[in-house]
RNA sequence: GCCGUGGAAAAUUC
């Protein structure tokens, strides 16, 4: 059963809707997992009202398949569904409450970040994921008091948390208190390395950027494009060139990095020839 | 053992 519930996953995340539900009715014995990895497997694709039929097919409803519901109706704008699932929920846990509160923050009116703040205060129980969410909304809007006043008060922190911090300190650049939280940390991952990375490049420091990046015990697209800009605002142009040229993998975001390398640098013809070699353009 | 919630890069706006 669960090697057809991962087939079923699998799918749906590469967009076969149709193989997932094959699957699906192929399992003899279907359990809670491979009910709700259907219902997410249309969800994602943004088939709501085939997710909801499975919803209501369902043998029974646990905050799991709920949650599963409102996340896949939020993703695809109807946020009174949303809220219509969660409060008519029997059962809520925390990823629950998580998952709602996140569908409010991730909408951009001030009203609903207000919504949230007092949601947050109501929910029974908090954890990592809670905080970090709302960190992440203040961090969103650019509130960075608010930002580093939560991750102050937060009981406990991990991976996530303190990377969410550290990234809130980019659009400021201040790498003082970047560097602090960075020391903290325990464990880092190459997310959390290219976080650091970007405060770097927001300030142009080269020469730390250079050590850092060189420390990184693994590189990506990402943090490569995030060097890039560090060698751009340095102008340094023909160095990012060649990252560029020496990087593993390219991806629209890449590409439009080195174009605007060129641009801002006033090298047209070059930014030129780049722009006409994109797969894509946005 | 398999499902649902939070984190990194470009330009544009702030």
């Amino acid at each position: 059963v669960f090697v057809s519930n991962m087939l079923v996953q699998r799918y749906g995340r590469c967009g076969s809707v149709e193989h997932a539900r094959r699957v699906f009715d192929s399992i003899p014995e279907k359990n809670f997992f491979s009910w709700v990895s259907l219902l997410g497997a249309y969800a994602a694709n943004g088939r709501l009202d085939e997710a909801a039929s499975v919803f209501n097919g369902m043998p029974e409803w646990n905050s799991v398949a709920c949650t599963a519901m409102l996340v896949g109706y939020a993703q695809n704008g109807q946020l009174e569904k949303a809220r219509g699932v969660f409060w008519s929920m029997k059962q809520r846990d925390v990823a629950s409450w998580n998952a709602f509160l996140a569908v409010l923050v991730n909408e951009r009116e001030d009203h609903r970040l207000l919504e949230a703040r007092k949601l947050f205060e109501t929910m029974p129980a908090r954890d990592v994921v809670t905080w970090t969410t709302l960190l992440g909304a203040y961090a969103q809007r650019n509130h960075l008091f608010n930002t580093k006043e939560l991750f102050d008060s937060m009981p406990a922190r991990d991976l996530i948390s303190c990377t969410a911090m550290l990234a809130a300190y980019e659009d400021s650049g201040d790498l003082r208190n970047a560097s602090v939280v960075f020391k903290s940390m325990e464990e880092r991952d190459i997310i959390s390395c290219s976080a650091l990375l970007a405060v770097y490049a927001q300030g142009g420091h080269l020469e730390q950027a250079l050590k850092h990046y060189h420390s990184m015990p693994e590189l990506n697209v990402i943090s490569c494009t995030t060097m890039i800009t560090v060698y751009s605002k340095n102008r340094l142009v023909n160095q990012a060139q060649q990252l560029f040229d020496s990087m593993p993998e390219h991806n629209l975001v890449s590409r439009t990095s080195m174009l605007c390398v060129f641009t801002l640098n006033d090298r047209l013809e070059e930014a030129k020839h780049e722009f006409d070699k994109m797969p894509e353009w946005n």
